[in-house]
DNA sequence: AACACATTGTAAAAAATTAAACAAGTTGGA
DNA sequence: TCCAACTTGTTTAATTTTTTACAATGTGTT
C-alpha cells in the first residue's frame, strides 16, 4: 500500500520511468529479482538513490533479498497509472503530428488515442493512421462533448496554440502534452502540462559540442 | 568577453535556450532593452535566478539601466553555438525520422542537415526531405568519410541502435541526438549526447494526472 | 538452529541549486 | 549639477537534491 504521496519531488518523478523501463528489461530476460546494487550498475543511478526514490511510494524491498521484479514493476507502474486509458484527442497533424500519432505506443503507457484533428483535414480525407480519421478542427466541440477525452496532445504551431488551448479549457480538457512553446501554465495554472521543447534540447546539444571536454 | 565557461551547471545550460528563445520574441517586437525584472515576469523565472545566470558567462547588463536585447541574444546564440553549422546526418527515417528532419529548423540552431538514411531506403527512392533524398545505412561509411558530418540523429529503434553507433563512432561521429532508449554513454563515456525520451515524458504527464491536486 | 552475509529503509551529512539581500553604479529628470 | 529611482553583480542564506553511513532485518548455507 502506497505511503503518503504528498511532497514527491519532480526530479523523483522524472525518474520513474526509467525505473518502469528497466524493470520491463529485466522482466523479458526473465530475471525475477535485484538488489538497489546491481540496479545502479544497469542504471548509472546510485543505489541510494533508487532505495530512497522507491521508498517515498513504500518499501516494496525486503532486506537481505532485494526488490521483486514483477511486483516492483508492477507498483512503480501504478503509481504511473499505466493502464489508465486516459482518452486523448491529437491536434495538428503535420509531419511532427503524423509522427507522434504514429510512433507513440500511447495504449502501452495509460494513454487511448481516440481523435486526431487538423485545419487542413479536408486534404487528408483518405489518411487514417492507427485507424483514426483526421476531423477538422471545426468539429472540436461537437466532438468533445459527445467523446469526452481528457487529454490533448498539441502538435501546433505555437502561434496557433493559445486559441486552440482556450478552447479546449473551456471543453473541460485540462491535460496537454504540449510539443508548442505556448506557456500554458502561466495563463491557465490550474492546467496539468508536460512539455517537449525539441528545439530547447537541440541547442542543448549544441552547446555541449560547442563548448566540448567541459562540464557534464 | 566571456568568463572561464569551466563549471557551468547542467541546469543553467538547460535554461539558455529559453532565454534565447525570449529574446527572440523582444527582438521580434523592437523591444530593445530589458530589466532581470521584466525578464522573469514573461519567463517565469525569479530575477535573481536570471542575473546569477547570465552572470555565468560574462556581466552583459548594465546598473540601473537592464540588459541590451540584441546584445544578450547575441551573446548567449554564441555561447549557444548557434550559427556554428554542424554537418548533421539523420539516420532512421521512419514515422518520427521524416518527422524531425522535415520539421526541426536545423539551420536555425547551429546544424546543417546534410544527409538521411534508413534501412528500406530502396522503397523511398522518390522521397525528398528538405531536398534531401534517403541513402541506405549501407553507404554510411563511404558517405561520412566524404562529408564528414560530426553529428547524428538516431531515429531509429532501441534495438538497432547498439550497432549503428558503433560504426557512428568507428566513423569519428561522437556527438549524437538520442530519440532511443540506448544510453550511449554507458558504452562510450566520451560522446555528447542529448536523449529525448519521448515515453518517459508521455509517463511522466500519466502520472500528474494520476495524482492530481499533488505537488508541482 | 545458528551464523556469516547481503540488503533494505532511513537518518544524517554533503553538495548543488535557488532565492534573498544589498552595495555599487547608472539613468534621467528637475 | 544633483538626487531619487532603478538595476546589476555578487555575497549570503535557504532550500532542495544527492550521497554517505549504518542499524535493523532477512537469507541461505552448514
Amino acid at each position: 500500500m502506497p505511503k503518503e504521496k504528498k511532497d514527491i519531488s519532480m526530479s523523483v518523478i522524472k525518474r520513474l520511468p526509467r525505473y518502469y523501463r528497466f524493470l520491463g528489461e529485466l522482466k523479458k530476460k526473465d530475471i525475477s529479482r535485484i538488489s538497489s546494487r546491481e540496479l545502479s550498475q544497469m542504471m548509472g543511478f546510485t543505489a541510494s538513490q533508487i532505495r530512497q526514490d522507491l521508498n517515498c511510494f513504500g518499501g516494496f524491498g525486503q532486506q537481505g533479498y532485494g526488490y521483486n521484479v514483477d511486483q516492483l514493476r508492477a507498483e512503480i507502474g501504478s503509481i504511473l497509472g499505466v493502464g489508465s486509458g486516459f482518452k486523448t484527442i491529437l491536434i495538428g497533424c503535420g509531419n511532427l503530428g503524423k509522427a507522434i500519432a504514429s510512433h507513440m505506443a500511447f495504449e502501452d503507457r495509460g494513454f487511448e488515442l481516440v481523435g486526431i484533428f487538423d485545419n487542413k483535414a479536408d486534404t487528408m480525407q483518405n489518411v487514417r493512421i492507427k485507424g483514426i480519421s483526421i476531423s477538422p478542427i471545426e468539429d472540436l466541440e461537437i466532438y468533445c462533448k459527445e467523446v469526452e477525452p481528457i487529454v490533448a496532445v498539441l502538435c501546433i504551431p505555437t502561434d496557433a496554440t493559445p486559441d486552440v488551448v482556450k478552447r479546449l479549457i473551456d471543453l473541460g480538457i485540462t491535460n496537454f502534452w504540449n510539443f508548442s512553446h505556448y506557456d500554458i501554465n502561466s495563463v491557465y495554472p490550474q492546467a496539468i502540462v508536460e512539455n517537449v521543447h525539441l528545439n530547447d534540447s537541440l541547442m542543448t546539444l549544441s552547446y555541449q559540442i560547442t563548448n566540448n571536454g567541459g562540464n557534464k
